[in-house]
DNA sequence: GTTTTGTATATTGTATACAATCATGAACGG
DNA sequence: CCGTTCATGATTGTATACAATATACAAAAC
């Protein structure tokens, strides 16, 4: 078995878009070619390369002759991912609702249990691992990687969200509604609801805009 | 005023882009970034930059050490595009709804005429043109650029469609029906009733889904 | 003191050169 | 005759060099 190399450029964008998840990098910072080129040990073209890549996935924005910056993701973003989100992962719940194996259930079951232990601990990190976790599992069934892989794109917008700037208090209620939340959600799957579920989840996501979205 | 030049990587992406539109390129054409060089007198850095922004947009896909081929479109693509074009179109038009303005709706109703003169001449490409002005025109009150933009790129999966592979009548008898669930959407417009346009819109892709998905 | 302008520096855009890998096909052995 | 091996050329990946433009700062004009 050869060990293929990735070129360069992959790891490049690896690179940055894991430090604009992490929150390392802010937005509007200007990502200076050399010194990503310094950083890594690699020449310019690749870095150029994943640059216009992350570009071109929303990253970052790119200003002709001068240079890329982290794209800033202001209220209003905010409100248009909420606003599509809504109703792709309706969609998906409907698609995913009549596939949904026995095991799949059980899963979701065992993954509501667990976002509330985990709330019950403070745990909001763990929570926020296995409520990605719920959500994929019905992704991953609704017959539709388009779809799926849309989605994930738009998540990842609020995956550099700060988890400190809310009290424990105020975030286990939220928590605790949200997981009420995916408990409905279970339900309506159990009854293969599909368009039931589908205009549940869609209207989740538009009230969690209209609330507050440092928790969802 | 300057002559700010664009740099010659968007020129390469509308070259290539828009020879994939008018279908000179189909799907599992290998593109050989030589050719694009000599093709259109530039060197292979602002090519490549093109591919590769062209692969990150859906219209290529990459293969490392092999070179990038024009990407497939087959039925469980279109398949996939309608269950997410479904779902979104319909959020648009909800959006819109309470933003229309008269004037708006006037031209919705221009539109609709516009196109049964189309149908009514056998002129199918014109009717598709103004068919595109029609949901543009909802999409831009949509007051959300990202999901206009989303829209607009997935359409783009269709523009290549062949026009002759169907025979003028049942062309024809395909446009009518559209045309008329056109009037509808005109219809739930004019009443401001959102949520019952967004289902409406949402469910008439679904039906396209399920019928043939030459004409729309 | 503020604004303008010019120059030096830094950074991006593009071209070219080289290295690594892949595709092709001929020679060879079965 | 068919499959394998191995050279040869073609193509991609990466590095570097040069050109074009932008930024920063100092000096001059108002």
């Amino acid at each position: 078995m050869e060990t293929l190399r990735r070129p360069l450029k992959d790891h490049v964008y690896d690179y940055i878009s894991s430090r604009i998840d992490a929150g390392e990098l802010s937005a509007g910072d200007r990502l200076s070619e050399q010194a990503i080129c310094d950083a890594m040990g690699v020449s310019r073209t690749p870095v150029r390369e994943a640059l216009i890549q992350l570009a071109s996935d929303g990253y970052l924005d790119n200003l002709p002759r001068r240079g890329f910056r982290v794209r800033g993701f202001d209220q209003q973003n905010a409100v248009e991912v909420f606003e599509i989100m809504g109703p792709l992962d309706g969609q998906a719940a409907y698609l995913a609702c009549p596939n949904l194996t026995d095991d799949d259930i059980t899963q979701l079951k065992f993954l509501v249990g667990s976002m509330d232990l985990a709330i019950q601990g403070g745990l909001i990190r763990k929570y926020d691992d296995i409520q990605r976790d719920f959500h994929l599992t019905y992704f991953n069934r609704c017959g539709n990687d388009r779809l799926r892989d849309m989605i994930s794109q738009l998540e990842r917008c609020f995956i550099k969200r700060d988890y400190e700037t809310v009290d424990q208090e105020t975030a286990c209620k939220l928590l605790n509604k949200a997981n009420s939340e995916h408990a409905h959600i279970l339900e309506l799957f159990e009854a293969r609801d599909a368009t039931g579920v589908r205009d549940y989840v869609r209207d989740v996501h538009w009230n969690r805009e209209n609330a507050q979205f440092t928790v969802w």
